[in-house]
DNA sequence: ACTGCTAATATTTTT
DNA sequence: TATTAGCAGT
């Protein structure tokens, strides 16, 4: 234990120390805001409230295990242990698990990720024979989950006149059916969807006041970081959970409010004081992270914004470098000019690879980059994009373990039943989905009883006999999840249902890197296995794993010890910092994207992101923009983006270009503004003409970013002789040393004090630790 | 019922 | 441009 406010700043000490009553806490970039938040939940616990007592809620499920055991290194021992810290999906999740009943959901419902999602609205648009051009899925869904966040239920839609005017003046009056068609077959399939995590637990919040009760009494301490993208769902929930004891503290940067697009609500936080009159306001306005070159910047261009609470952030950290701004001749050569920077910096200033980010608007700027970092042999991290779980082969070994959890999941199953081949058409799909609506139930149901039901839904024998086929080998499976542990069940269904064969039967390229990718499944199900086994309160079901990667956001799959560069777009580096920041693509339409060209309010936010961006960066930004890019598959001009010349030019190292910042004539062809003299100091990249000629295969390594699980082997054989005080390692949590040894030889359980991870109680049958001595 | 081709679609951001 | 879904032919 230490002295918790000998490492805070006055403000942030009156933050920490303010445990009782509304508290919103504005946290300028860089301002500690972390560190205010941990200190605060560590303050909390050493009053003596019963952990027990907190809820945190983040925004990202990293930012809460990174949190929590920095709390746990705080105040040591395992008082923060039954501390509840995550994101709002993560424990009203396992809220809504343990509730689930009430509503009428199994408790291990699905949680459907948005593939899935368009995937059901896609079917009911095809069976209610509507025009997939008029109703778009992507955009039905959209439109259905910002009702969701909005509490406008199925009901509540068809009460409001304005809504049905609206969709039908947007000629789609079917809207309202498909949604009704939706939530129905959610339920039918014991399915929620992202934003039914969020909307079902107000449903029981609210229909069910002794439930609400219940948890009104248990978070006394609520704290909800990044207030400022919070929508109205998750508003509501934290309302009435802390309508009681009135401790909420909300932490939050109205100038990082970036994704009104998925229904955050900026009111949330500058109507703050308007929910709890006597709201006490902190500002943490101190920025320890950037130098005051990057500060200055930043402040220049979140100062052109009308909407934003008054807030002045300022640094005493040195003056730090300009901020170089390259002009490129294409995307190719802005990714060899940033390349080539990386290069040099870790030559001349001993930089690592991750101690540099690089940042862009669209997920699809990632790919000239990674080639010119490959061709440079620097070590990259791409984030987001098509996450490994998203591959196909990965959702369909997936939607097999889904199944077996839960076989009411009519997504899941329909994905699998014939997949590998086995004979059922479509024919007998449609026969079935039709013979499961008339005889009101669901499809999992009729396989059950396929032998007698078989023929009343017009099957003919052998279709029946390889549903039964395929029912038994389900069934099968289900028992062995009885006995066997998750990889091994796993490993079997990879086996038996044929999965793994028909994968190896295709030897090109992607098809080798299909089969690796199921590997690194295992690997990440042994993975999974392992560590919950050995934690004293793990849970190593199915089930758990399911919600787990349903929930994983991208962030979650790095290693953190792996000395790679990071890719990522700017929503996904919210939270996070990096030495060297290089913010590339500055161009008008693609960072500000067009689409956010329409209303003042749209742009705005995309200047917010911009802030965002710039004030990642510690010690050195770098501002790169391309006068040609490709971009559908064509080569388009692009101009500077506004957000440049919004920042004072005295602040900018201007590299190969006469940048005049301040013009406004940005239509002319650029010819006169920026001619000739492009500094050689970089060589050019290739003429786009041929950029993708030589585009090197990729290797299947870039292929599997993801699991960080390694199949590894128990090193140091016997344990046995494990006494107070060793030095131990693991290879998850690094060093530690032995606190206590408890239990029998056989089932010893030792508690851990890791260096980087805090304590930690192991079983030491399952534990993978090596004697350092 | 399966295979291979064509056509459409995508690129704003994601729990 | 790159991927994928849907369709038509066998």
């Amino acid at each position: 234990m230490k002295d918790l406010f000998k490492d805070l700043n006055e403000i942030q000490k009156q933050a920490v120390s303010t445990t009782e009553g509304p508290l919103m806490i504005i946290a300028g970039a860089g301002s500690g805001k972390t560190r205010v938040l941990t200190y605060r939940i560590a303050h909390l616990i050493e009053k003596g409230i019963d952990s027990f007592n907190i809820l945190a809620l983040t925004f990202t499920n990293k930012a809460a295990r990174e949190m929590k055991e920095r709390i746990s290194s705080l105040i040591g021992g395992t008082e923060a242990k039954n501390l509840w810290m995550g994101t709002f999906h993560s424990v009203f999740a396992r809220i809504l698990r343990a509730e689930a009943h009430k509503l009428g959901f199994p408790s291990n419902f699905t949680i459907y990720d948005s593939q899935d999602s368009v995937n059901v609205i896609k079917k009911l648009i095809s069976e209610m024979q509507l025009d997939s051009d008029i109703y778009k899925p992507k955009q039905v869904l959209g439109r259905i989950s910002s009702y969701k966040n909005n509490l406008i239920t199925v009901r509540a839609y068809f009460n409001n006149p304005e809504l049905i005017e609206a969709d039908q003046a947007a000629m789609k009056p079917k809207i309202g059916e498909i949604y009704k068609a939706y939530v129905e077959r959610c339920f039918k399939s014991g399915a929620m969807d992202f934003d039914d995590l969020l909307l079902r637990t107000n449903e029981l919040l609210t229909r069910f006041p002794e439930v609400l009760a219940k948890y009104q009494d248990r978070f006394r301490y609520i704290m909800v970081d990044e207030y400022q993208d919070t929508n109205h769902s998750q508003y509501l929930i934290v309302k009435a959970l802390a309508s009681r004891f009135e401790n909420i503290c909300v932490v939050g940067d109205d100038a990082q409010s970036i994704y009104a697009f998925r229904g955050a609500n900026i009111r949330n936080i500058l109507d703050f004081q308007k929910d709890y009159s006597d709201a006490k306001i902190i500002p943490l306005e101190q920025n320890y992270r950037s130098t005051q070159i990057i500060v200055e910047a930043a402040n220049e261009v979140i100062a052109k914004n009308r909407d934003q609470l008054e807030k002045n952030v300022w640094t005493q950290n040195n003056e730090g470098d300009k901020i170089p701004l390259y002009r490129a001749l294409s995307d190719a050569d802005e990714a060899n000019y940033v390349a080539a920077e990386i290069f040099n910096l870790k030559l001349t200033q001993q930089k690592r690879n991750k101690d540099f980010a690089i940042l862009y608007r669209t997920n699809a700027q990632s790919r000239a980059i990674e080639e010119a970092l490959r061709k440079k042999n620097i070590a990259y991290q791409v984030y987001g994009g098509l996450s490994f779980y998203q591959r196909k082969e990965i959702k369909d070994l997936l939607a097999y373990l889904r199944v077996l959890v839960n076989p009411r999941d009519q997504e899941a199953l329909l994905r699998i039943i014939n997949y590998p081949a086995r004979g059922i058409g479509n024919t007998t799909l449609n026969k079935l989905i039709v013979g499961a609506d008339q005889q009101d139930q669901s499809i999992n149901e009729i396989l059950e009883n396929i032998e007698l039901l078989g023929q009343a839904i017009g099957l003919n024998k052998p279709t029946i006999e390889k549903l039964a086929n395929f029912w038994t080998m389900i069934k099968s499976f289900q028992v062995l999840l009885k006995t066997e542990d998750v990889y091994e069940v796993a490993m079997k269904v990879a086996i038996t249902s044929g999965i793994l064969k028909t994968l190896k039967e295709d030897d090109t390229p992607e098809g080798i890197s299909r089969v690796e990718n199921v590997q690194e499944l295992m690997n990440s199900l042994q993975g999974f296995v392992d560590e919950q086994r050995q934690l004293e309160d793990g849970d190593p079901s199915l089930n758990y794993f399911l919600e787990n990667i349903a929930l994983a956001s991208d962030l979650d799959n790095g290693n953190e010890e792996d000395d790679k560069v990071s890719l990522m777009t700017i929503h996904l580096a919210k939270g996070l910092e990096f030495p060297v920041v290089f913010i590339v693509g500055l161009e008008e339409n693609l960072f500000p994207s067009q689409m956010s060209l329409n209303t003042r309010q749209e742009l705005e936010e995309e200047r917010r992101l911009f802030y965002v961006a710039l004030t990642r960066a510690e010690k050195k930004a770098y501002f790169t923009y391309a006068t040609t890019r490709f971009r559908w598959g064509k080569i388009v001009d692009g101009e500077p983006s506004r957000f440049l010349e919004e920042i004072n030019n005295k602040h900018l190292e201007i590299l190969n270009i006469e940048f005049k910042g301040s013009t406004k004539n940005r239509s002319g062809l650029d010819s006169d503004l920026f001619d000739g003299d492009f500094s050689p100091r970089y060589p050019k990249g290739p003429n786009p003409k041929y950029q993708n000629k030589q585009e090197p295969p990729r290797s299947p390594q870039n292929l599997k970013p993801i699991s960080n699980a390694k199949l590894t082997h128990p090193v140091g054989g016997s344990l046995s002789d494990l006494k107070l005080g060793d030095h131990v390692l693991h290879d998850r949590f690094g060093k530690g040393i032995v606190k206590s040894i408890e239990g029998d030889p056989e089932n010893a359980k030792a508690l851990i004090d890791f260096e980087n991870e805090g304590e930690k109680k192991l079983l030491l049958k399952f534990a993978k630790l090596k004697i350092l001595n």
